[in-house]
DNA sequence: TGCGCATTGGACAACGTTGTCATGGTGCCA
DNA sequence: TGGCACCATGACAACGTTGTCCAATGCGCA
């Protein structure tokens, strides 16, 4: 049993290799063949070498390997808004396999919906010359990436296209899931239905709203603004929402709006149809099971890193365009009768 | 509308500051100047060396930086399970922010209970000089982390103790955590309760088992090794599970046995008592809603990576172990009369 | 005119590593 | 014994950056 600390005080040095090269009597150039596995080393030398770096510690920088080599850094940058959110940490698993597969590792930041950071985190990430970036975008410009990627770091844009560049995207199609979801409800006899959907700003926002336009409009729904409220959210405008109107169902453009609208529901004598976008676990365990507009985050994160190392690979193709089907799974809470 | 795209082909390089040197027509150092905000260069010689950093997308090398200063990466690494649970993603996500904080980056890789995964991750980050490490463990075996710490890389362990070392650890109370699911289900009048824990090798997953005995022994409840499956688990095995026992009361022993157990029993006549660790998103919805024992994991995170930044900030003292503790939140799954 | 001084710019080394090339020693064969 | 090939090893430069130091220029002032 090792005890594992300092405090015996002043911070040590990490070991270099000009360290081992003393101890083991030898020239940098050895330790470095010796390290790299390369042919051309005395066995007793590299005897000798090995037992050096053990009693040392030495681990070799791959900092400076990285900048001797002027090679990849093995890394690549994900940006999203917030890694707690299970919708964002599935695609950031995902993406991560991929990265594993390629044999890079991951930095992440959260952007929190503030473009300032997104571009900062971005930024950050490109000066440590990671080898690739995937981005959820909190901003609509994006302009200032245009260097970086003419520079020759890819970038993906995932869940929301970039603002004023046009660059490799990979998107769900939110149009043809929020009128889905209208379609299901209507077919249910709903005539009154609402939407509460995220802040405007946000293009998955508009695009399901989008959506709800068009479902309405081919169910033979007369559209009513009154019917829509668009976030931030809380449970109080929620609330304050479902109270203004007399929807018989409603349709939540997030997850976590369909978890505010659940708890407002829960404290409520009301009991409207709903279908909420993005799936969630344990909705079809709620009284009545969550019916639910989605697409598994995993295959966005998946889709998303996998054109980046197509990028890194070498391809050269236009940008692309890609956009995810969603899936509508009925479970109940959407067919509840008006 | 720019396209942001290398369709021309060839890989460009990235320019340095040589390139910019060049364009400017002035030394190396003088953009070194400029960059760094340095006074002692004329505004003109400046304002030529800006335009030509613009012109060339200039952006300066972390790497390279790290590598003269000497300094900081300005990272930290941590190693976790898997990301895309809750459970690991909120210490993320609170990690995150203290690093921010502190002006740190953070690498993330997911281990998956491999204890060779976690090696490899926590060696290449190391080698990455990531300036400290914060470990969710999967092995038992730390030996390996010694000459790292050694020389100075601060690791902190979290969730889980470290094998075969001693060094700064944040745990959770387990124990009293179990101890009091028991007698919270003892105390509405349970003495059959079974206890579904995780495999055996999972530190988190013996130390609830104690806290069982321990709350049945308070509770002068016997001791019965059939009412205990350690898993991992399946849906399959949690039935086969609560099909041996005549339990009227079950306590799960983290987050996703508790899920599986949840849809096991959906599918089920029987309704015995249920007491999960781990809280997460929607118990409170669930009929009945889901009781649980404990702790927010952003307060792990928390904890972790400011004990990681007071070890950087020069703290010397002997290695800590921190244990937060657990909160018992009764919502009616645990108070089922049997 | 000569001197000191402030201002601006550049040469050079170094961070830790590896690629290129050179060197010294050994063994083999004619 | 001379020539040669080969093996093991090392010297040096370079990756991109910054810290240290020195040089050139221009100014004020005696």
């Amino acid at each position: 049993m090792t005890t594992l600390s300092n405090a015996h005080g002043r911070l040590p040095r990490r070991a270099t290799m000009s360290d081992v090269a003393r101890l083991a009597g030898v020239s940098i150039k050895t330790v470095s063949r010796v390290v790299n596995a390369e042919p051309g080393v005395h066995a007793e030398t590299a005897e000798r070498v090995l037992a050096a770096i053990e009693r040392l510690g030495f681990r070799r920088n791959i900092g400076a390997l990285n900048l001797r080599r002027g090679s990849s850094t093995g890394t690549i940058g994900l940006v999203l808004e917030d890694v707690a959110n299970p919708f964002y940490s599935g695609i950031t698993r995902a993406a991560e396999e991929v990265a594993r597969r390629h044999g890079r590792q991951v930095l992440t930041g959260s952007s929190d919906e503030d473009p300032d950071r997104e571009r900062e985190l971005s930024l950050e990430f490109c000066a440590r010359r990671v080898d690739g970036l995937i981005v959820i975008p909190a901003g609509t410009r994006h302009g200032y990436l245009v260097p970086e990627i003419a520079s020759g770091t890819p970038v993906v844009f995932v869940d929301r296209p970039p603002g004023d560049v046009i660059a490799d995207t990979v998107l769900v199609d939110n149009v043809t899931g929020a009128a889905a979801a209208v379609t299901h409800l209507a077919a249910h006899g709903h005539s009154r239905i609402a939407f509460l959907g995220d802040a405007p700003t946000i293009f998955t926002a508009t695009e399901r709203l989008a959506g709800f336009r068009e479902g309405c409009a081919r169910a033979g729904i007369p559209f009513d603004q009154r019917m829509v409220a668009m976030g931030p959210h809380t449970a109080e405008t929620v609330a304050a929402a479902l109270d203004r109107t007399d929807a018989t169902a409603v349709i939540t453009g997030n997850n976590r709006i369909t978890v505010q609208t659940l708890r407002v529901l829960a404290g409520s004598a009301r009991k409207p149809a709903l279908v909420g976008f993005d799936d969630f676990e344990l909705a079809d365990l709620l009284d009545p099971p969550v019916s639910v507009v989605s697409l598994d985050p995993a295959e966005l994160g998946k889709a998303a890193a996998e054109l980046l190392f197509a990028r890194l690979d070498g391809d050269r193709e236009p940008p692309r365009r890609i956009v995810l089907p969603v899936r509508l799974t009925p479970r109940g809470s959407g067919e509840v009768r008006p």
